[in-house]
DNA sequence: TATGAACCTTCCAGCAACTGGAAGGTCAAG
DNA sequence: CTTGACCTTCCAGTTGCTGGAAGGTTCATA
């Protein structure tokens, strides 16, 4: 099938498949016109690959999992050890963000927000 | 004082200030040898910045709201909008990505995490 | 006075992960 | 035969810096 069609199929851009062509993630035959010839393995990876960065992984890492998916001799270890390290980076990042919250949330309630120029949160940003 | 300090001062790399310079946000003085050189009052717009940023606001909203600071007769409301949207967006960010933990949690949970080649996160990833 | 370290300058390139657009080739329908 | 929807490649831009090269300045010390 042509790319319009596995963009429709994986949920990725056109413009996303070429790009993971570029970087090496995926190669499609080619057909006699010199379009991309993309077959149900291929629509397959692009749906991993879909789903994995949809989960947070980096497109290196999506690399990693898409190379453990294809080693047969890989150990569940492996892999279970990379969903571990995101899960630890997505902790992170949600008690970096709520911390953040708190903190706006603190101005965003301390401002009257009316028409006067007197203003909480640019005073805290001023003066810390 | 030269950028050195003025990193130091603000916390931001000397890198970054010439940066922020580059794209219009702050804009020293020049001392005799070409060096930039910078008053307190641009410590303290440096500081602003490092807070907004900190803060989660990107470049060009710190840009409006070192406006909204430097303007006068501003209306304490504009401001409020601002950071009220910021934390509408952090909020959204939160939730999606204590979405993704909950997900990822389950596979890191389902996986057995040994030396066999079968892994429930991989099937996922493959089957969706 | 010379020298060396620690500053400072500009410019160019690159990161992630795409996205947009230009210029042109191909294909199917009417 | 034309129109419009596809497809191709290539180049540039996005955000917010960061690294490095190549060179100028300043200051303390030998």
């Amino acid at each position: 099938m042509n790319i319009g069609q596995a963009s429709e199929r994986s949920g990725l851009a056109a413009k996303t498949i070429r790009y993971y062509e570029d970087i090496g993630l995926i190669c499609p035959d080619r057909g006699a016109n010199g379009y991309r010839d993309y077959a149900e393995a291929h629509v397959h990876k692009l749906l991993f690959l879909q789903r994995s960065r949809g989960l947070g992984f980096s497109v290196e890492e999506c690399r990693q999992l898409l190379a453990l998916y294809e080693d047969k001799s890989r150990a569940s270890s492996d892999v279970k050890e990379l969903a571990q390290t995101k899960l630890n980076e997505i902790d992170r990042k949600i008690q970096e963000l709520t911390g953040l919250r708190r903190t706006l949330e603190h101005l965003v309630h301390a401002c009257h927000g009316n028409d006067r120029p007197d203003c909480p949160i640019l005073e805290e940003l001023s003066d810390g």
